[in-house]
DNA sequence: GCACCAAAAGTTATCTTATCACATTCGGGT
DNA sequence: ACCCGAATGTGATAAGATAACTTTTGGTGC
């Protein structure tokens, strides 16, 4: 991610992917080692397909580019692999799009909220903490306790807004 | 509706059916009377299965229904049915369940927020507004221009808690 | 009443997304 | 080397959604 003085406005500006994947990978492939869980090469290369775009990809998507490299070319392969990540926190699934984004900050706060632009189909994340408490007060009056949340925007990036591209 | 303090107790709390859903219809009929739309008999059934119950059902299930009192039994009678009643903000759309239920309140806040009891199934509809302003700020922070969002809890109710089905 | 047109409903086929069930392989511990 | 559980591979199929085309319906002008 480079430098700014705002992650979200970092995230779609254009930028070294590069440079910002590998970071996210070490993240990563240090925080799973803590929790003693396999990086195994599917589960690895699929983190990095994720990270080389912003995007949220299609799990056939994922899917078709491990065949390609000659991983298993059955639906299962790409689920489990995202299951996984997922379940570790290093993957967020988009409810909307019925896809699947890197994350790129893993362990900070897990719960974010997620900005898709619908221009150039970036995924930002967003702090979610002052947008979860107020669903949880909000919820509370009515007796009801929030478990999970589901909380994602689709609209305009800043890049693509001063672009022309609307 | 049943009287009570609060309307997202009084969703899952038990209640009248027949009453809130005669209401919602009737006051659905006026509206789209008003903006010109015809409430024909598939829309107004696939309307009358929603509110029947404050769960969301799946096209497939709604389908069902259909089929079962002599309407098609093809996919696209039932969706086309709920696209119409979703545009016209009639029914919601839930992303986290692929499903559809019914608006208890059309015209009011047509972008609220959804809380999915997670026991009973059943799904009440939040004051989007608050939480929705908190997640146009924070994005806006970072040059987003929020268009449409998905706010979705899934969590427990006040009568499943109390209820101990947990 | 009737001819016309657009909207709605019906039907077939197909596409996308996701999961199940079972066989095989891999990797660490002994 | 052997074992065991985790991970992977594969075929089949379930679940969700849409495309393309035909037929029916309902309102409008005549």
């Amino acid at each position: 991610m480079p430098q700014s003085s705002n992650p979200i406005a970092a995230t779609f500006a254009p930028h070294d992917h590069q440079e910002c994947a590998h970071r996210a990978l070490d993240e990563a492939a240090a925080r799973l080692a803590e929790q003693g869980a396999r990086l195994t090469p599917v589960r690895r290369r699929t983190l990095e397909i994720l990270l080389e775009s912003h995007r949220a990809l299609g799990a056939y998507e994922v899917l078709d580019r491990l065949a390609a490299e000659g991983f298993g070319r059955q639906p299962p392969v790409a689920y489990r692999a995202l299951e996984f990540l997922v379940s570790h926190g290093m993957v967020h699934r988009l409810q909307r799009l019925n896809a699947f984004t890197a994350c790129l900050h893993p362990g900070d706060d897990h719960h974010p909220a997620f900005l898709i632009c619908r221009s150039c189909d970036k995924v930002a994340e967003a702090a979610g903490v002052p947008i979860r408490d107020s669903l949880t007060e909000i919820a509370g009056r009515g007796g009801f306790q929030v478990e999970r949340a589901t909380i994602e925007a689709v609209g305009l990036c800043a890049t693509c807004a001063a672009g022309g591209a609307e």
